[in-house]
DNA sequence: CTCAGAAATCTAAGCGCTTAGATTCTTACT
DNA sequence: AGTAAGAATCTAAGCGCTTAGATTTCTGAG
């Protein structure tokens, strides 16, 4: 089964290969009759135009690459596929925030009529991963974080990048979701609308987002001339950690009105523990999160929460990828994306 | 900002390009020195290997393509991406089928070193949708139905295609569920554990899956020694079907003991539907359904119904496509992979 | 010190397409 | 009929890599 090219579809046609190519790329240049020969001997032949030949020829592949943390994956799955007998641990379960941001990646690729390539190629011994799917795409969107300094850099220097959250840099352009005033107004409409006056904030201040976030808790309650609690340790994705958090802020002198937390997984975390210890939510204490995934939305009390634009982080990412690639290099940083307050009733009954 | 190729690496470590490509994918084959110095030219440039003209030279791409339904992504989202504001309908908060699919051809991608292309471009003209990206990759999956029969001959003509469920092919390979014992184990359930004699079926036959459900469900209540119940006519998505289906079933003379509905969706919309009408799940009737989607888990009674290993249909995919790009083609069709009863309390409380 | 054989490297020919620029065929006028 | 302008097609030169097979360099036994 030798494959088909332009020469075998060229030949049964009888023109040449440029014709063929034409005939393709750009129908109009082309004559109705010979353009019908030619369609209809590739599809005799089941021609299938090559897009590595394609890409080479052109110097641009039509794709375009995401590339996330490997962890999303989970290890265990490290085996052959006939073992795969357990369900997915239920962290797994719900669609996580890169997913959300992927389907809106997926969805303006359609649009534009980009491929999209999932970060693919396990690392081999000399390149790293990121640089096999660099090699196949004309731009890439990489989560914060997924991309060490060297990679940026040696990817930078052949297609450009978009990144999503963390710092902006001058080798990669990036796109900012505003946390710190997504953070404000969620504490306000706790101090505002509910009149608590006694926080507690569990999370962490390891990354530009986190940072943002307690910086626009700390402005709110600065602005409603309130006491701004310390952090309380917790990181995300490790629930564990939040139910020690959860434990230290009950051994306080004085149990608070409200626990803010800088992610949701680690709100619902904390209204288990604080469940387990008698207490219940809003009633006794009001317990917030952040990110706005489903599984807040379905849990009771329904989770008061930020709501990230995660589908727009996506298509955003691939507007601005879009025009770096056509070399319309849209001026200046783009606006940080809005987050919206959406209010359950784990805030309180008010 | 000229893309550096092998030919400026090979000139600064003071080789040939032969040589620089032997250091990349043959390193063993090299001097450790000469190694050391083409990786330190290549670092240094800050070299990215094309993947087109490697995939033009050796002639595979090193990825798989995965084609699933254009109405996946739902149809409003035609729209640039600042417009987006509107949060995605309920539908899609929820994983479905294909997602959960696609996540094990993911995991199984990466384990064996492929790149993971997802259905890209938009039709050209000329190239059915499906064409474009059957041109990228040494391997597609689709879903069953995703394909027309002219697509399918093309693409197979060129490379392997895997098609998850529908009918066998003789041009294309095929994973397989079995739906059948799935719904006859649950048909089963409801007999024998539960006690219920009189039954509803609420569903369709449009395609094989269901067609199997059908029969499994006719297989169990024959053997039982029951009557089978006409099909309810539902179609799958459309939760207006369902809610006129229930309507005829609570227009009987008698009530039934249990609906038996072709897919959770449905099932969940059947619930509503009873609820609405003032009659208890499961007291007054049970209700089940077949999938086992996330939102079936999270409901209230929990949905009995047949677990598909969804995960695993993707990952064997991969497994049979990587044997048929390597020629290695696998004897035989392999087994149908098997469902597992999912009991929750929809079913009844016994 | 020689020389065969192995190891390392190189030369050169593609892989299947695109696309300038050259050539040939049409068409519409004079 | 003759011709110039367009339209249609063709020729041929890459695009950046891989890989036989040729060539050179190294190694160690005699």
């Amino acid at each position: 089964m030798r494959k088909v090219t332009v020469y075998d579809v060229a030949e049964l046609a009888g023109v040449s290969i440029a014709t063929v190519s034409f005939a393709f790329t750009r129908p109009d240049k082309v004559k109705a009759e010979t353009l019908r020969n030619v369609m209809a001997a590739a599809d005799q032949l089941g021609y299938v135009p090559s897009a590595s030949a394609r890409g080479l020829a052109r110097g641009r592949t039509g794709a375009i690459g995401i590339y996330s943390y490997d962890y999303l994956l989970d290890p265990d799955h490290d085996k052959p596929a006939t073992d795969t007998r357990t369900p997915a641990p239920d962290g797994r379960l719900f669609p996580l925030y890169a997913d959300e941001v992927q389907r809106g990646v997926q969805i303006e690729c359609r649009r534009r009529g980009y491929a999209l390539m999932l970060g693919g190629n396990r690392a081999s011994d000399h390149l790293p991963h990121v640089i096999e799917v660099a090699g196949r795409v004309d731009g890439l969107i990489a989560f914060a974080g997924a991309l060490t300094d060297g990679a940026r850099r040696q990817v930078t220097a052949r297609i450009p990048v978009v990144e999503l959250g963390g710092l902006e840099r001058d080798d990669a352009r990036t796109v900012l979701v505003d946390n710190e005033s997504g953070m404000f107004d969620l504490a306000r409409h706790l101090v505002e609308q509910h009149g608590h006056q006694r926080f507690a904030y569990v999370g962490e201040l390891g990354t530009e987002e986190f940072k943002a976030r307690r910086r626009g808790f700390e402005r709110a309650l600065g602005a409603g001339g309130i006491t701004v609690p310390d952090v309380v340790p917790a990181h995300a994705g490790d629930d564990a950690s939040t139910l020690r958090a959860v434990a230290e802020i009950l051994a306080l002198p004085q149990l608070p009105d409200a626990i803010v937390c800088d992610t949701d997984q680690s709100a619902l975390a904390a209204i288990v523990a604080l469940r387990t210890a008698g207490l219940r939510v809003p009633d006794d204490v009001a317990v917030t999160g952040f990110d706005g995934i489903l599984a807040g939305r379905l849990a009771t009390p329904v989770l008061t929460t930020v709501l990230q634009p995660m589908e727009q982080v996506g298509r955003v990412a691939v507007e601005i990828l879009a025009g770096a690639i056509d070399g319309r290099d849209d001026a200046g940083p783009a606006l940080p994306l809005t987050c919206s307050l959406f209010v359950g009733s784990s805030c309180g009954t008010h």
